[in-house]
DNA sequence: GGCTTTTTGTCGCCTAAGCGACACTGGAGC
DNA sequence: GCTCCAGTGTCGCTTAGGCGACAAAAAGCC
């Protein structure tokens, strides 16, 4: 979990204040929705001073990408304690902690509509291209990594987001189950582990 | 309530401090009661700095003290949102306050018989005795305000240890009506404001 | 359009917190 | 008795964060 674990040994002033301005931040989200959130409104719930999240973070935006990769990367975590190589049952896991995460993503923002899904979406797929290649460069396959995490990435992100907008959403559990061969395809692996 | 109300305005960083050590320091009591906790065991549970802690606290004792201060004048400040000056009334709450306050106290620790119920003891009279002196201060009575207070904290302190201790133990508000009169006579206020 | 008000980035100076090292104390175990 | 060792206070140095001020950009508002 190297590539994505980003909790290394780090100096505690700044884990508390990247807590602090993250907390902050999903709260105010949830109330604001994330246009009309200013950067003054999370340092001032945060109790950080606003220089100091510029310190941190380039812009609003930057604080939702990196809010948005934790969170992904916790249900990830959560789902499947060491992801570190190919598996079916990994990659099964991988299609449910998608389902789970852009589900409840959106409802906690006030107005998903913006561009606030397509952050979501940006992000999301990042890292599962990041996961599936280096899962991928374990094994042998018949296209390059690169391409196989790519196609795969997007695979199941378009999968996952046709199930969020379908009419009669089934368990997450089933859908996986369903696309599962499809993905696996997708990823082109030749010499299953 | 400016006597008691300590929390003007200070240093962010400064606040966050202390409200993690108190935080961690709470918790540690639960889990191992007063006398096996260790310095360390708050500050590497507060994610803060050995040094740091004594740069806010001379030792565990000194943030004991504190933290009791700021859990009973929570409770006196949820009780009686302007307590600034005497009043029946507010002497009523004040009891209750006691009541809520110790009772409560030593349930949040584990082995509550050592020291921790002394010092509980003393800061509780303390600030009792802050709240009642600056009370008298502002009415006439027979003896010095100073005299009156001390007279008035040790009572209420030693009427609320002893209900505390009571087999059968009535509802604190019948506790506070019942022994009031007493209270007030020992307050020896003259001019009822 | 123009105007005010809010928000945004950025900078310099100062303070609080982190870190590692130090000598010291007080038990626990032999 | 003795050693060992976990915990204690303290110190100097480094770094992150707070604060106020600033110009510039955005966002209302007429």
């Amino acid at each position: 979990m190297s590539t994505i674990n980003t909790s290394e040994k780090l100096d505690p002033r700044v884990r508390r204040t990247r807590q602090s301005l993250e907390q902050a931040f999903t709260d105010v989200l949830k109330e604001k929705g994330f246009q009309a959130i200013t950067v003054q409104d999370i340092t001032q719930r945060a109790g950080v001073n606003r220089a100091t999240f510029y310190a941190h973070f380039s812009d609003k935006y930057a604080l939702l990408d990196y809010s948005i990769r934790q969170g992904f990367v916790q249900v990830i975590e959560k789902r499947m304690l060491s992801a570190c190589h190919y598996s079916r049952d990994n990659l099964r896991h991988l299609i449910i902690a998608v389902c789970e995460y852009t589900r409840a993503a959106s409802s906690h923002c006030k107005h998903p509509q913006g561009q606030f899904e397509s952050l979501v979406e940006t992000q999301v797929k990042a890292v599962l291209y990041e996961l599936l290649l280096k899962w991928l460069e374990q094994t042998h396959t018949d296209v390059s990594p690169e391409t196989a995490a790519t196609a795969g990435s997007w695979a199941i992100y378009g999968l996952v987001a046709r199930w969020n907008h379908s009419a009669h959403r089934q368990p997450a559990e089933q859908f996986a189950d369903e696309v599962l061969p499809l993905v696996a395809a997708n990823l082109k692996i030749t010499q299953p582990v």
